[in-house]
DNA sequence: CATCGATATCGACGTGCTTCGATGTTCCTG
DNA sequence: CAGGAACATCGAAGCACGTCGATATCGATG
Protein backbone atom coordinates (compact mmCIF):
# COMPACT_ATOMS: atom_id res chain seq x y z
CA UNK A 1 0.00 0.00 0.00
CA UNK A 2 1.17 3.44 -1.21
CA UNK A 3 1.18 5.04 2.10
CA UNK A 4 0.21 9.19 2.03
CA UNK A 5 2.03 11.57 4.35
CA UNK A 6 -0.24 13.43 6.72
CA UNK A 7 1.39 16.78 6.44
CA UNK A 8 1.37 19.89 8.46
CA UNK A 9 -1.57 21.94 7.09
CA UNK A 10 0.32 24.79 6.16
CA UNK A 11 2.13 22.52 3.74
CA UNK A 12 -0.99 21.10 2.72
CA UNK A 13 -1.61 24.63 1.11
CA UNK A 14 1.32 24.39 -1.27
CA UNK A 15 0.40 21.68 -2.89
CA UNK A 16 -3.09 22.79 -3.86
CA UNK A 17 -5.13 25.11 -4.25
CA UNK A 18 -8.79 25.81 -3.38
CA UNK A 19 -11.14 23.33 -4.14
CA UNK A 20 -13.69 25.48 -6.64
CA UNK A 21 -11.10 27.07 -8.59
CA UNK A 22 -9.95 23.73 -10.73
CA UNK A 23 -10.11 20.39 -11.16
CA UNK A 24 -8.15 18.72 -8.36
CA UNK A 25 -5.08 15.77 -8.84
CA UNK A 26 -6.20 12.15 -6.64
CA UNK A 27 -2.16 13.62 -5.07
CA UNK A 28 -4.12 16.53 -4.04
CA UNK A 29 -7.40 15.35 -3.10
CA UNK A 30 -5.55 12.47 -0.61
CA UNK A 31 -3.50 15.04 0.78
CA UNK A 32 -6.66 17.34 1.78
CA UNK A 33 -9.05 14.68 2.74
CA UNK A 34 -6.14 13.55 5.22
CA UNK A 35 -6.42 17.16 6.56
CA UNK A 36 -10.07 17.43 6.70
CA UNK A 37 -10.25 13.58 7.90
CA UNK A 38 -8.54 15.03 11.43
CA UNK A 39 -11.02 17.59 12.32
CA UNK A 40 -13.90 15.47 10.91
CA UNK A 41 -14.69 13.62 14.51
CA UNK A 42 -16.75 15.07 17.20
CA UNK A 43 -14.50 14.32 19.90
CA UNK A 44 -11.25 15.93 17.53
CA UNK A 45 -14.11 19.11 17.45
CA UNK A 46 -14.48 19.27 21.12
CA UNK A 47 -11.04 18.79 21.93
CA UNK A 48 -10.15 21.63 19.59
CA UNK A 49 -13.09 23.77 21.32
CA UNK A 50 -12.09 22.98 24.28
CA UNK A 51 -8.65 24.02 23.48
CA UNK A 52 -9.26 26.98 22.31
CA UNK A 53 -12.35 28.21 24.84
CA UNK A 54 -9.57 27.33 27.94
CA UNK A 55 -7.95 29.74 29.86
CA UNK A 56 -4.33 30.93 28.36
CA UNK A 57 -5.05 29.20 25.01
CA UNK A 58 -3.87 26.44 26.54
CA UNK A 59 -5.21 22.69 28.18
CA UNK A 60 -3.70 19.26 29.66
CA UNK A 61 -5.02 15.97 28.85
CA UNK A 62 -6.04 15.81 32.33
CA UNK A 63 -7.97 19.31 31.67
CA UNK A 64 -9.67 17.66 28.84
CA UNK A 65 -10.50 13.93 29.69
CA UNK A 66 -12.91 14.33 32.24
CA UNK A 67 -15.29 17.20 30.14
CA UNK A 68 -14.92 14.88 26.70
CA UNK A 69 -16.54 11.81 28.74
CA UNK A 70 -13.99 9.56 27.16
CA UNK A 71 -10.64 7.28 28.49
CA UNK A 72 -7.29 8.59 28.80
CA UNK A 73 -5.84 6.42 25.75
CA UNK A 74 -8.67 7.53 23.62
CA UNK A 75 -8.38 11.06 24.23
CA UNK A 76 -4.36 11.28 24.00
CA UNK A 77 -5.12 9.37 20.65
CA UNK A 78 -7.19 12.09 19.03
CA UNK A 79 -4.51 14.34 20.32
CA UNK A 80 -1.76 12.99 18.18
CA UNK A 81 -4.24 13.15 15.74
CA UNK A 82 -4.71 16.39 15.91
CA UNK A 83 -0.70 17.35 16.31
CA UNK A 84 0.22 15.03 13.37
CA UNK A 85 -2.19 17.14 11.23
CA UNK A 86 -0.43 20.41 12.22
CA UNK A 87 -3.38 21.62 13.63
CA UNK A 88 -2.32 21.53 17.43
CA UNK A 89 1.02 21.96 19.20
CA UNK A 90 2.26 19.86 21.98
CA UNK A 91 4.65 21.25 25.16
CA UNK A 92 5.66 18.90 27.50
CA UNK A 93 6.11 20.85 30.82
CA UNK A 94 7.08 18.24 34.00
CA UNK A 95 4.75 15.49 33.90
CA UNK A 96 1.83 17.48 32.01
CA UNK A 97 1.44 18.13 28.29
CA UNK A 98 -0.04 21.62 27.27
CA UNK A 99 -1.71 21.55 23.85
CA UNK A 100 -2.45 24.91 22.32
CA UNK A 101 -4.16 25.62 18.54
CA UNK A 102 -1.69 26.44 15.44
CA UNK A 103 -1.83 30.35 14.69
CA UNK A 104 -3.76 30.11 11.36
CA UNK A 105 -4.01 26.26 10.91
CA UNK A 106 -8.01 25.91 10.91
CA UNK A 107 -7.98 29.64 8.61
CA UNK A 108 -5.73 27.89 6.42
CA UNK A 109 -7.53 24.47 6.18
CA UNK A 110 -11.22 26.53 5.62
CA UNK A 111 -9.46 28.81 3.20
CA UNK A 112 -9.14 25.42 0.77
CA UNK A 113 -12.12 24.61 0.81
CA UNK A 114 -13.58 27.94 0.04
CA UNK A 115 -14.20 29.81 -3.30
CA UNK A 116 -11.43 32.09 -3.94
CA UNK A 117 -12.31 36.35 -3.12
CA UNK A 118 -13.69 37.17 -6.57
CA UNK B 1 -28.04 3.26 18.15
CA UNK B 2 -29.37 7.04 18.09
CA UNK B 3 -29.10 7.71 14.48
CA UNK B 4 -28.37 11.71 13.68
CA UNK B 5 -29.47 13.42 11.03
CA UNK B 6 -27.41 14.88 7.93
CA UNK B 7 -28.56 18.60 8.21
CA UNK B 8 -27.91 20.66 4.83
CA UNK B 9 -24.58 22.74 5.64
CA UNK B 10 -27.09 26.04 6.24
CA UNK B 11 -28.84 23.95 9.25
CA UNK B 12 -25.72 23.78 10.50
CA UNK B 13 -25.59 27.17 10.93
CA UNK B 14 -27.93 27.63 12.96
CA UNK B 15 -26.73 24.67 15.29
CA UNK B 16 -23.57 25.84 16.24
CA UNK B 17 -21.02 28.61 16.32
CA UNK B 18 -17.99 28.95 15.00
CA UNK B 19 -15.50 26.15 16.75
CA UNK B 20 -12.82 28.24 18.06
CA UNK B 21 -15.51 30.59 20.27
CA UNK B 22 -16.82 28.23 23.20
CA UNK B 23 -16.51 24.62 24.10
CA UNK B 24 -18.82 22.66 21.62
CA UNK B 25 -21.70 20.57 23.31
CA UNK B 26 -21.35 16.82 22.00
CA UNK B 27 -24.39 17.06 19.81
CA UNK B 28 -23.18 20.05 18.00
CA UNK B 29 -20.10 18.62 17.24
CA UNK B 30 -21.57 15.53 15.83
CA UNK B 31 -24.01 17.32 13.20
CA UNK B 32 -20.66 19.22 12.50
CA UNK B 33 -18.60 16.27 12.08
CA UNK B 34 -21.33 14.77 9.49
CA UNK B 35 -20.90 17.57 7.58
CA UNK B 36 -16.85 17.52 7.71
CA UNK B 37 -17.25 13.40 7.30
CA UNK B 38 -18.80 14.45 3.88
CA UNK B 39 -16.05 15.94 2.10
CA UNK B 40 -13.53 14.50 4.04
CA UNK B 41 -12.75 11.78 1.37
CA UNK B 42 -10.41 12.24 -2.20
CA UNK B 43 -13.03 11.08 -4.27
CA UNK B 44 -16.21 13.24 -3.03
CA UNK B 45 -13.20 16.14 -3.22
CA UNK B 46 -12.32 15.36 -6.71
CA UNK B 47 -16.00 15.14 -7.14
CA UNK B 48 -16.92 19.01 -6.21
CA UNK B 49 -14.06 20.17 -7.91
CA UNK B 50 -14.55 18.57 -11.26
CA UNK B 51 -18.01 20.15 -11.03
CA UNK B 52 -16.88 23.57 -10.09
CA UNK B 53 -14.87 23.32 -12.72
CA UNK B 54 -17.03 21.91 -15.56
CA UNK B 55 -18.66 24.27 -18.19
CA UNK B 56 -21.86 25.96 -16.69
CA UNK B 57 -20.88 24.54 -13.11
CA UNK B 58 -23.02 21.83 -13.56
CA UNK B 59 -22.16 18.02 -14.95
CA UNK B 60 -24.09 14.82 -15.24
CA UNK B 61 -22.83 11.41 -13.70
CA UNK B 62 -21.25 10.44 -16.96
CA UNK B 63 -18.96 12.92 -17.44
CA UNK B 64 -17.88 12.68 -14.14
CA UNK B 65 -17.02 8.40 -14.11
CA UNK B 66 -14.62 8.61 -16.70
CA UNK B 67 -11.75 10.77 -15.05
CA UNK B 68 -12.85 10.20 -11.81
CA UNK B 69 -11.32 6.31 -12.19
CA UNK B 70 -14.07 4.72 -10.41
CA UNK B 71 -17.29 2.65 -11.18
CA UNK B 72 -20.51 4.31 -11.96
CA UNK B 73 -22.52 2.89 -8.60
CA UNK B 74 -19.47 4.44 -6.41
CA UNK B 75 -19.54 7.60 -7.96
CA UNK B 76 -23.09 7.27 -7.96
CA UNK B 77 -23.10 6.74 -4.34
CA UNK B 78 -20.70 9.95 -3.43
CA UNK B 79 -22.76 12.37 -5.10
CA UNK B 80 -25.21 10.92 -2.84
CA UNK B 81 -23.48 11.79 -0.13
CA UNK B 82 -22.84 15.24 -1.33
CA UNK B 83 -26.51 15.99 -1.94
CA UNK B 84 -27.56 14.54 1.59
CA UNK B 85 -25.34 16.92 3.05
CA UNK B 86 -26.37 19.48 1.10
CA UNK B 87 -23.31 20.79 -0.60
CA UNK B 88 -24.55 19.65 -4.02
CA UNK B 89 -27.89 20.02 -5.83
CA UNK B 90 -29.32 17.15 -7.98
CA UNK B 91 -31.58 18.27 -11.20
CA UNK B 92 -32.57 15.45 -13.19
CA UNK B 93 -33.35 16.52 -16.86
CA UNK B 94 -34.64 13.10 -18.72
CA UNK B 95 -32.31 10.15 -18.74
CA UNK B 96 -29.97 12.42 -17.39
CA UNK B 97 -29.32 13.89 -13.79
CA UNK B 98 -27.10 16.96 -13.52
CA UNK B 99 -24.98 18.16 -10.61
CA UNK B 100 -24.31 21.68 -9.48
CA UNK B 101 -22.45 23.35 -6.36
CA UNK B 102 -25.30 24.74 -3.63
CA UNK B 103 -24.33 28.25 -3.37
CA UNK B 104 -22.76 29.48 -0.50
CA UNK B 105 -22.56 25.90 1.04
CA UNK B 106 -18.77 24.83 0.90
CA UNK B 107 -18.20 28.94 2.36
CA UNK B 108 -20.52 27.98 5.15
CA UNK B 109 -18.92 24.96 6.23
CA UNK B 110 -15.66 27.43 5.71
CA UNK B 111 -16.81 29.47 8.30
CA UNK B 112 -18.02 27.09 11.03
CA UNK B 113 -14.30 25.82 11.30
CA UNK B 114 -12.36 29.08 11.19
CA UNK B 115 -12.13 31.63 14.50
CA UNK B 116 -14.62 34.92 13.92
CA UNK B 117 -12.50 37.95 12.57
CA UNK B 118 -11.73 39.73 16.09
C1' DC C 1 16.39 4.87 44.62
C1' DA C 2 11.57 3.46 45.16
C1' DT C 3 7.16 5.12 44.34
C1' DC C 4 3.50 7.67 42.29
C1' DG C 5 1.15 10.41 38.92
C1' DA C 6 0.61 12.00 34.04
C1' DT C 7 0.90 10.68 29.52
C1' DA C 8 2.05 7.67 25.50
C1' DT C 9 1.97 3.23 23.21
C1' DC C 10 0.20 -1.48 22.22
C1' DG C 11 -3.09 -5.01 20.92
C1' DA C 12 -7.72 -6.13 20.22
C1' DC C 13 -12.54 -5.60 19.27
C1' DG C 14 -16.57 -3.72 17.03
C1' DT C 15 -18.33 -0.48 13.73
C1' DG C 16 -18.45 2.20 9.72
C1' DC C 17 -16.88 3.32 5.10
C1' DT C 18 -15.30 2.73 0.30
C1' DT C 19 -15.69 0.00 -3.43
C1' DC C 20 -17.53 -3.28 -6.57
C1' DG C 21 -20.81 -6.38 -9.50
C1' DA C 22 -25.50 -7.37 -10.05
C1' DT C 23 -29.92 -5.70 -10.38
C1' DG C 24 -33.83 -2.36 -10.39
C1' DT C 25 -35.94 1.95 -12.23
C1' DT C 26 -36.94 5.48 -15.34
C1' DC C 27 -36.92 7.72 -19.59
C1' DC C 28 -36.00 8.16 -24.50
C1' DT C 29 -36.21 6.07 -29.19
C1' DG C 30 -37.35 3.35 -33.02
C1' DC D 1 -44.37 -1.34 -26.93
C1' DA D 2 -39.79 -3.35 -27.04
C1' DG D 3 -35.12 -2.19 -26.54
C1' DG D 4 -31.39 0.51 -24.85
C1' DA D 5 -29.15 4.13 -22.13
C1' DA D 6 -28.43 6.73 -17.72
C1' DC D 7 -28.73 6.50 -13.17
C1' DA D 8 -30.02 4.57 -8.41
C1' DT D 9 -30.18 0.85 -5.12
C1' DC D 10 -28.73 -3.55 -3.03
C1' DG D 11 -25.63 -6.88 -0.91
C1' DA D 12 -21.03 -8.27 -0.05
C1' DA D 13 -16.05 -7.86 0.71
C1' DG D 14 -12.10 -5.60 2.43
C1' DC D 15 -10.08 -2.07 4.94
C1' DA D 16 -9.83 2.00 8.05
C1' DC D 17 -11.23 4.05 12.31
C1' DG D 18 -12.76 4.91 17.26
C1' DT D 19 -12.57 2.96 21.52
C1' DC D 20 -10.89 0.47 25.41
C1' DG D 21 -7.88 -2.10 29.02
C1' DA D 22 -3.28 -3.28 29.84
C1' DT D 23 1.23 -1.84 29.84
C1' DA D 24 5.35 1.12 29.08
C1' DT D 25 7.71 5.61 29.74
C1' DC D 26 9.11 9.63 32.01
C1' DG D 27 9.41 13.24 35.40
C1' DA D 28 8.52 14.62 40.28
C1' DT D 29 8.81 13.50 45.10
C1' DG D 30 9.86 11.56 49.41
Amino acid sequence: MTTIELLPIQDVTACCSPVTTEAMTQESAEVLAKSLKAIADPARLRLISMVAAHEGAEACVCDLQEPLGLSQPTVSHHLKVLVDAGILHREKRGTWAYFSLVPDALDTLAGLITAPAK
